[in-house]
DNA sequence: CTGATAATGGAAACGATTATCATCTTATCC
DNA sequence: GGATAAGATGATAATCGTTTCCATTATCAG
């Protein structure tokens, strides 16, 4: 296996069953959630751990991160890595992954349009799921 | 002077110095930052007065509340009550109201489409303003 | 004035996140 | 194999914005 010298990135027993957690998640959730659903699954992983690798992996763009209404950081590995939005529920965090071409051009003309430069968008849907909707 | 009876809704000088202060400043602050313009006002204002009254504020509707890039809540007091959004500048925090109906509109056809309900959504812009562009 | 009710604000508590740093792993070289 | 250095881990402590406590103060009706 050849790697850059000195860089190794994943291949401990953390960052395996962080993925794997990550993978079988169908929802946004905190680090602590992460972090409780691994220790039910058996593994020990430190906390701390568990921060630092979805800081790398959110960095990296392999994990999505937003926050919910209290302020919490949420984090999930969607299916796709180019641009999107999300329509989360509010209750179970089951996320729906959208795109929105017209949102894209509507942030980018409102930018010019007032002179600001270096503009980025935060966009989230939040509401209930079919599921918790109770229908 | 009629009030609803037992309901005392402002007129303490603390509430009126934090409406001063908050008509004044153009941009986004966040509760340190208009507890400090108010100190510098030479207003003494316990900073848990200033959490409280801009937590009710925000509830009435009258400042609208939005959440930076670290997660710190900052509060802004619009010449609008309707609904709109903020292109914001990330240095000094000037702030535009801006509206979209398209957004709107897609923000709707996306929740429907997912079978979602009570949706809202959250669309943020940031930048740099012109003046900290630096041109 | 007097008791009742509301508002204030300093201090302590909270909670998510980050920084420390000693220990454990891993890879490489001898 | 074992020595050694670089990297990763994780328990603990520290941070920091925000909220809660609660004793004190301000306001008002009667
Ligand atoms: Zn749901
Ligand atoms: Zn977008
Ligand atoms: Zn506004
Ligand atoms: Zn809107």
């Amino acid at each position: 296996m050849q790697q850059p010298r000195g860089t190794r990135v994943r291949g401990t027993r953390q960052a395996e069953a962080l993925a794997a957690a990550l993978a079988s998640l169908p929802g946004f959730c905190s680090a602590q959630e992460i972090h409780a659903e691994l220790r039910r699954r058996g593994e020990h992983v430190g906390l701390t751990t568990v921060y630092r690798h979805l800081q790398v992996l959110s960095e990296q763009g392999s994990v999505d991160m937003i926050r919910d209404a209290s302020g919490e950081t949420l984090y999930r590995q969607c299916a796709t890595t180019v641009h999107h939005h999300h329509l989360t529920c509010r209750s179970c965090g089951r996320s729906v992954e959208v795109e929105g071409r017209v949102v894209e051009q509507w942030a980018e003309k409102v930018a010019a349009e007032a002179g600001f430069t270096s503009v980025d968008h935060t966009v989230e849907l939040f509401g209930l799921c079919p599921v918790c909707s109770g229908g």
